[in-house]
DNA sequence: GTCTATATTTGGATAGAC
DNA sequence: GTCTATCCAAATATAGAC
């Protein structure tokens, strides 16, 4: 699966050699599927949103969503290869043209929303105003899952990172809920 | 200077041939002074850490020393290169067999305790306990910082690093100074 | 559809001239 | 010490056989 060669070595270090062996077919093989070497990144990317997606069919509102958020962290440690994939991918991909750049442009944007709305609906501020504290919170949250992922690759032993997310949260919302009073 | 092509390029995707045209002289003669591409890296993040060490002749102790990742934060987001070189090359060593994987992990470590005496310090907890909370915090705050950065560097304009670093370390404060209460 | 063979480019590294 | 020239390996991609 290239799935496994991205994660093992980002996108610039992998090659189609090693994919296609890893696929059990030739490096001719995996072009004449996926017409490019990006293409191929492109389906990996998309194939793992519809897995994902899958299994969450309807988004939690509110705490539940973020408490969704520190589940996945905790599943992640069972998951060591897509948390690569998405660490190494997603920091290649600040680079100059590379492939996954407006990919993962989307997904964080898309991410914030969805941070944001749900920490607005727990702290039941319902829409009423655009809080420029729920986005800096919203960022913070989706940065320490990001964060930890890195530190945990290279020192499992040393990280929780469902706890730290956790606990990132908890005082996030303890401050929000406190200010507004 | 290599600096700048490893910060636009990550070091996989890095050429000998684009560094020497930076500094305006052939291939051949960067290998001639680095005898590899492995050790220019090398010879690229010691000098970094020279750098910075001259700025901070001595570490600030407990809030002062938060207060000071908060400003580092904040000069970041003038220096989008440094900026782009951890993020790229931090995640980057996560892969197999990654020449600046022992440089990173070393990292992570000196700023986890560096960050977890800070928080101690902070609280006045003083050496009583190794609290496991504020390794979790400690964790938490170093990850905030660099999932802020790859945010940053895909959408400079949503985010805004000093401030959500400042949100998390504030909070994650009040909570470890409620909770021993 | 998957293979073999090959074209084409580019990468890191070395040898030796100046 | 920096250059030119070159080597060798590896990478992406294409053409065409089966």
């Amino acid at each position: 699966m290239a799935m496994d060669t991205f994660a093992a070595r980002g996108y610039n270090n992998a090659s189609l050699q090693e994919i296609a062996d890893r696929a059990g077919v030739t490096q001719a093989g995996v072009l004449h599927y996926f017409r490019s070497k990006t293409l191929l990144l492109a389906s990996v990317l998309q194939l793992r949103d519809e897995t994902d997606t899958d299994q969450d069919l309807e988004r939690p509102r509110g705490l539940a969503f973020l408490h969704h958020l520190v589940d996945t962290m905790r599943r992640n440690a069972e998951r060591e290869g897509i948390v690569r994939l998405y660490a190494v991918l997603s920091a290649e991909s600040t680079t100059e043209g590379h492939p996954a750049q407006e990919y993962f442009r989307e997904r964080y944007e898309n991410l914030r929303s969805d941070v944001a709305a749900a920490l607005a609906e727990a702290c039941e501020l319902g829409e009423v105003r655009a809080d420029v504290n729920i986005d800096e919170a919203a960022n913070a949250i989706i940065a320490v899952m990001d964060g930890l992922q890195i530190q945990w690759l290279l020192a499992p032993g040393s990280v929780d990172m469902a706890a730290s997310t956790d606990r990132v949260i908890t005082a996030l919302l303890a401050e929000l809920a406190d200010k507004p009073a």
